[in-house]
DNA sequence: ACCGTTACCGCAAACGTTTGCGGTAACGGT
DNA sequence: ACCGTTACCGCAAACGTTTGCGGTAACGGT
């Protein structure tokens, strides 16, 4: 006994008019008597009509919908950017449909896909942990589907991007380790591949040379995101010959994880270790320690890169020139890297 | 110059046959010579066609699509139960589509309006914070609309729930600050509208009562998951004539903030105060003090979602029987609330 | 040699819209 | 009274698929 979907031929065939009067009266349309819009208005209303959005958008062959791929919506960086762009998308009348990868190279393959299928117009994509393998983004670029990367890009891909100036926010952190009196700085970087996590390091190894602090690699962890692997990391760390008294790590996530095993050896934070971290996550205002981080311009972020898509999506010709925009970061300080100066 | 997507016409036109003959071959249906098959799959890869999912959906007039409705997804409960109904439903050959509300009654108005016109077969939803009348998801039942509420529903609404018990959770979380010699026992809840929030008091307050430790209403402080508003009401309970020695908090997220504010006033954790709160997110293992929370079954929640939805979903007739399902929670004893027996 | 069966394929309608074009009736101007 | 214009509406094709039905050619059995 399912009900099907009132239409548009239902509205035609009670009130005796063709189902083009219909459509038309309903988007507006001035070639229509008054009486009789009112009349099919009114109808629509007391029917509850929904208009089938699978039919409209085949019949116009536009969706307005753009495709959005993350790695994890339950970390805070992504989530507010999703809803940074779902609000600059709805205000051009573009809706999102929204893909998480869970880091898995796989699964932005199938995502992809799967979006493709659905007709988006348009893609942004940060890159899962994973993908090590750009196929299957520029397979789209062929295809001319307009596509915006941020946060987790890779230079090798020939798209507009929205990214933060990695290099110059691990070097203001660094240095704000230094000026309050780390002499050893380590750093918990994300995993090998991931090109933010490289510019990162070579910030932080840029404020390390101009100070005259210069460490080894061994004073540079790669992690994978995990809890588990962060904990590990954090202890090999902790039991260099030489351990850090100061570290600079890659997410609020994983420094959450990473001062728990600290705080369980006894390491006091800021006193033995300082720490500075990326995302400024709504929690490391809660912490304990407090916690400093960098944040990023996350509204902006959204609403650029929904700009730089839109105008490859709208644009006539494809002589659009990529661009890649470098937003500056801010370094909240807070507690787990301010020291008394002694 | 956008490349307009290739088609079925595009292989059928470059092949000589139909595009019934291709839309069989793709689809691997049995009435089609091998040959014939083998030229059209190889085509289709080499053009890398993408069959329009649009067009696929209203020829047959399904979808196989659930419309997944929550408050944030950077809470990490509402993050892995997506992940969870997602995994059950691909499983199940059907694919989901996400909206938040961000806790909003007219986005979550507007969000079930345009998962209707997406054509999704069945909805599963969590209600807003700021939802307080149900017609619009009344509305859904009318129509013969499949849903399914969990976590946050309305007892009023007539429909399948997964939910868990959060009576007894409550009790059991108010017996165990008593079992660790707490005297006088707080509630820190969520909005007054929230079923949810009023059954954990209830349960709170049984626990109260067994154990003689009943306190008044000025224990009890409603707040709207904000964590300005978690601070000022924790420093309102704190400023009680006598403070409690024990809090329960409506959610993890609240914790972190209320116990930020209880340190700030130099009260110790569990010391002076012990404290347990609902939805053990993986942070709450790692901070300091470790927090005691009680955890729901997520994966069985999302499978159990997604199992009542589709039964009604793939009904013939209407006479499937509303469910609710009740779930048990576990308590995981950490930092806050473990006091050393005096 | 004939015929029934089978294998394989195409026609055309359908899903629910939009939209270009044409058509009729009423109107206003001379 | 006549005609050009305007207001209003319907026909039918189109979007890209699926699918019931029918049709032809080849085959195997007698």
């Amino acid at each position: 006994m399912k009900n099907t979907p009132v239409t548009i031929k239902d509205i035609a065939r009670a009130l005796n008019i063709s189902i083009s009067t219909v459509s038309r009266a309903l988007r507006g349309m001035p070639e229509i008597h008054p009486d009789t819009r009112k009349a099919v208005t009114q109808l629509a209303e007391e029917l509850d009509y929904q208009p089938n959005q699978l039919a409209k958008n085949l019949a116009k062959s536009r969706t307005r919908t753009i495709g959005v791929i993350v790695p994890n919506l339950s970390y805070y960086y992504f989530s507010a950017m999703l809803n940074s762009i779902e609000e600059a998308a709805l205000q051009s009348g573009y809706s999102v449909l929204v893909c998480q990868t869970n880091e898995s190279y796989l699964r932005e393959i199938t995502n992809i896909q799967n979006l493709l299928r659905s007709q988006v117009e348009g893609f942004i994509i940060s890159l899962s942990r994973d993908t090590d393998n750009y196929e299957h983004v520029e397979r789209l670029t062929r295809k001319n589907i307009p596509l915006v990367l941020f946060d987790r890009y890779a230079e090798s891909i020939n798209v507009s991007k929205v990214i933060v100036d990695n290099h110059a926010a691990a070097f203001k952190a660094t240095e704000h380790l230094i000026e309050n009196g780390c002499q050893r700085i380590g750093f918990l970087a994300g995993p090998a591949q991931l090109v933010l996590s490289n510019q990162r390091i070579n910030g932080y190894r840029a404020a390390l040379a101009k100070h005259g602090l210069s460490v080894g690699d061994q004073y540079v962890f790669n992690c994978d995101y995990t809890q588990e692997n962060t904990i590990m990391q954090t202890l090999a760390m902790m039991s260099l010959q030489q351990p850090p008294d100061g570290v600079v790590i890659i997410s609020d996530r994983m420094a959450y994880s990473a001062i728990y095993a600290m705080q369980q050896k006894g390491i006091r934070i800021p006193d033995d270790v300082a720490i500075v971290s990326f995302n400024n996550e709504p929690i490391s205002a809660y912490f304990s320690p407090t916690l400093s981080s960098i944040s990023q311009p996350i509204q902006e972020m959204g609403t650029e890169t929904v700009r730089l898509l839109l105008r490859e999506i709208e644009a006539t010709d494809n002589t659009i020139p990529k661009e890649t925009k470098v937003m500056e970061t801010q370094l909240i300080v807070r507690g787990s890297s301010l020291r008394q100066r002694s």
